[in-house]
DNA sequence: TAGATTGTTAATCGATTAACAATC
DNA sequence: TAGATTGTTAATCGATTAACAATC
């Protein structure tokens, strides 16, 4: 079993899973056949750049037929990791927290969330559909004991940097941050921030960028 | 006042809202003055770039001394349309809409919430943080009648693609969308995905990257 | 077989980095 | 003045698009 070690680029890795959400659509509606050339008018790709981008991982099409909609959701599915399981704790049980517990695909199979977090003591001892609240004092200890994966930081600025080092100290393998901060971490840890600022303040330029006297 | 109508790249675009937040940290450290060089070593970007993407809008540095935290600060925050006011609604009154309407960034004098929209009979009528839950059938009006110019969406995906359609109606300018699909509108409305799903997928294939047999 | 569409190489385009004269 | 650092042009790098032989 040959590793060949080709790094994929960034880029071609964040349309991973917009393929993998389109090509959802189409098996739901009976697609079961496409071409690059229509799944590019779909997604508002060019054919050449989503034929591009599969090669980076494999030649799943097929000459003269195009992909086959169920096997190439499902390649991508298992490039993307979503064949596995991932142990998760959201740390700070706020509106927050729980919106992301409730998320649509967040709320897939693979993702089993183990336990909320939060300071607050009315909270902690709350449970919320199935899931306990611990005392934030209970984080590394329930990390490590229980070799949980991602770890999902939906407390305030204030606090992210300091919960992030505890989930490092506990072992954690990713994180995901909704904190409108950047945390810093070592390298071997995997960092995702959700920038909802950067986004909203990305709208508004955009609003507003024909008034700009450059 | 002559426009310069020369398109600012994206790539340019998603990175202000990032100098302008390490830019009100150091504020918040007392720093007043920074050289591109400094900036860069902080934000993990080359001072090459730092220079090329603020000369998009204009020259704010000195030669020989930097930028002046302070003005570049402001400067950006105005090109980012951050010294206007905006008035905003969040429709689904869900924890994810709520954790919106809580969200530090958004919760800035600049973006007015002047009322939440929800389908679920036990929300409508009730009051969070002085904002009331309208009946979503009053959506469309209540957008018209006041001017709103940014709708959040924060429904399940099996309703987004609606509401933006009701808010396209209504006139709305701009929205920010958090359902995990995209939604559709026209050309002339600026619209701005949250991702979540994509992101943690991200993630995911990071985790796994080592693992692709490729 | 003929038509369609892939996988892949080459060409183009755009974004980042390097270099340096201008100047504070 | 000498040193520092910008604004800006040129060089490089990487990503996207175009083209086409291979082949189902």
């Amino acid at each position: 079993m040959q590793r060949n070690s080709i790094k994929v680029s960034m880029a071609v890795v964040r349309r991973l899973p917009k393929y993998h959400r389109y090509l959802g659509e189409l098996i739901e509606n009976d697609v079961n056949r496409i071409s690059s050339k229509e799944l590019g008018k779909i997604m508002g790709l060019t054919a050449s750049q989503i034929r591009q981008d599969l090669n980076c991982f494999g030649g799943f099409g097929q000459q003269g037929y195009g992909y086959n909609v169920n096997d190439l959701y499902k390649e991508i599915g298992s490039i993307l990791g979503l064949n596995r399981e991932y142990k998760t704790v959201i740390v700070g049980a706020g509106n927050l927290g729980q919106a992301i517990s409730n998320y649509e695909g967040f709320r897939r199979e693979g993702f089993k969330l183990l336990a909320m977090f939060d300071v607050n003591p009315r909270l902690v001892g709350n449970t919320i559909r199935d899931i306990k609240i611990h005392d934030i004092m209970e984080l590394e200890d329930f990390v490590r004991d229980n070799g949980v994966n991602i770890g999902i930081i939906c407390v305030p600025k204030s606090s992210s940097q300091e919960i992030a080092d505890i989930l490092v100290r506990a072992n954690i393998r990713a994180l995901w941050n909704f904190a409108p901060n950047d945390v810093n971490v070592p390298d071997n840890i995997i960092i995702e921030n959700v920038s909802i600022n950067e986004s909203l303040y990305t709208l508004t330029y955009l609003m507003n960028e024909d008034n700009l006297d450059i």
